[in-house]
DNA sequence: CGGCGATATGACAGCGCTGTCAATTGGTCC
DNA sequence: GGACCAATTGACAGCGCTGTCATATCGCCG
């Protein structure tokens, strides 16, 4: 017990005994193993992270943010990928609630029944991030995707607009999401047709941007406009469009979401839909710090992080 | 231990009884805790996993590869970065070791001598990749970077180049031996001027490609064609071309590094040395399965995965 | 120099699981 | 029906650490 104490709180031990352990640690090379440690103390400093992706931009901030917030506070951050598949999501919750973490933040609001149960019932204090619910597990921070969509859409429509096409990849939840406020800009401006959308199953890539405004070119009608579900698909009809002979934003307006690095230094500058990525990062840490120190949860369950438009060089000026 | 018996190897117990206990096991949400079965069995099915940077795209395949073979076999897959940061190694090396993991696998091969010693103190096999080093301190899987660069220098040369520039963020120690590749190939065509390096100590990203070229540009001489020590890089040169009218190839040929998704399907394609990421990890999980199982190192220690290059668009035909 | 409170140290149990080995059950054969 | 063997199931200890609480030591005062 001395030795234990002298590892973690020198001061409660004299001098000299921690003199004499420490020497010891080093003769023995000791290291304190924390499966033990885990067992006997019930703290495992453990926050568990589930994103859907660690090769998509997107959560780069947004762990770099958890990171910033909870490694200085002596949390260690255990991040597992779903890979956006639910039966992944299901695995590394297990996974994770094997650790016993202290909390876990977990990319979106749509999880499976059986991923929700494995939550609620266990016990841990959970932030779901990136969407907005009503009914959140625990507590939720995030952005309404299908108000900045729509807020996208929108922005198209006032600049004259008709023809706006929209790319996705039905993968991701959140671009579902976008789709829909998409969908319900054009019903709301009687302009919505099906042949303006172009998705794909797949994950969301560089080169799915350019084929999918490929497809939809090619199935007769070519749009003035397009709202991409992300900005990686928006630089593949940048792209597309230079290959095509398509002016940007002469002939065709694009607008991505998330404003990924290399959005604002395309070029054109493509314009997009800004998400306050770091910042829900970094609330989640603290929300998360507050609930593990007070031992309750905050009374306020939902936080809006909202959106911003920037519209750049990728649409054209307003007539 | 009954139970126990029945959610590890389910053979070993009557199938009604195994309904039974599953059954249970979804009721209450029930998880086995990996800490007591640590210390009870000695084992932590974990693999040790330390990259640079958990949101540059380099990472992505390498990691999937780890997931894909790792996860099937029942391994954990722990994940921890460095941030580019020789001290968050140590501190990431420290952590991994506390949990004991059954091997570790990690970016680079220069590791500070504090983070050498506790990696080969520890008695933890370890795997060293992405580069190539005469002094493995078990394993080494990767590629001769300079080599690399040298021949994407070369090919330039090639091509009839003269006035070769390079950009690279000296962040990154794969970068540094690229720009040390460059340096011998322009050395020995007798072309290396020092107004040819634009170099930046922050992390790379597609806005440090154009602000490097700019400067290159700005300071006096334009270059006909740039090497650039990774994709992002070269992105940020091509939209840097394009905002100031340079044509390429034919003013400027541009070659990046690592085959990110992106550059083969940019505009022009991105001319690029694709590097067998995948591949990497696949060996590393695979020699690592192979060092459990067997408990001894393999006696080849040290596995060229080579390179190749994808001279596109961005780059002028032969003259 | 004895006595007292404060400070430092140590003994013990138990965290949740697994390895070992014993006990029980079930099926088969004479 | 009883004996026998194989297939299942279960009891028990102990992994390395920490919380609790008892014990030892120290410094100071009258």
């Amino acid at each position: 017990m001395t030795v234990s104490r002298a590892l973690r709180r020198p001061d409660m031990v004299s001098a000299k005994l921690h003199d004499r352990i420490q020497a010891a640690v080093r003769e023995l090379a000791y290291v304190p193993d924390v499966a033990a440690s885990r067992l006997a103390s019930n703290r495992t400093h453990t926050i568990g992270v589930i994103v859907s992706s660690l090769t998509n931009g997107v959560f780069a901030d947004y762990i770099n943010a958890l990171h910033d917030n909870l490694l200085p506070a002596g949390y260690q951050v255990l991040i597992l990928s779903t890979r956006y598949s639910a039966e992944e999501e299901e695995k590394a919750i297990g996974t994770l609630l094997g650790q016993h973490p202290e909390a876990i933040i977990i990319v979106g609001v749509d999880q499976s029944p059986h991923a929700r149960h494995l939550l609620e019932r266990s016990g841990v204090p959970v932030v779901q991030t990136f969407q907005l619910t009503d009914d959140p597990i625990d507590i939720n921070v995030g952005l309404d995707q299908r108000e900045a969509a729509y807020a996208a859409t929108k922005a198209l429509l006032d600049l004259g607009h008709r023809k706006i096409g929209v790319i996705a990849s039905k993968l991701d939840a959140r671009a579902r999401a976008r789709l829909e406020g998409y969908g319900r800009a054009m019903h709301e401006a009687g302009l919505y047709d099906e042949k303006w959308l172009a998705t794909t199953p797949q994950q969301t890539a560089v080169i799915a941007g350019g084929q999918l405004l490929g497809e939809m070119i090619e199935r007769g009608d070519r749009p003035e406009a397009v709202f991409c579900c992300d900005d990686l698909l928006a630089l593949g009809v940048l792209f597309e469009c230079q290959r095509r002979g398509i002016a940007v934003p002469e002939e065709m307006s694009i607008i991505g979401f998330n404003n990924l690095e290399f959005a604002a230094c395309a070029y054109p500058a493509l314009a997009t839909v800004v998400t306050p990525r770091y910042e829900m990062g970094r609330l989640a840490a603290e929300i998360v710090r507050k609930i593990i120190e007070s031992g309750e949860l905050p009374s306020d369950n939902r936080i809006d992080v909202g959106f911003s438009l920037e519209l750049r060089g990728s649409v054209r000026r307003p007539q």
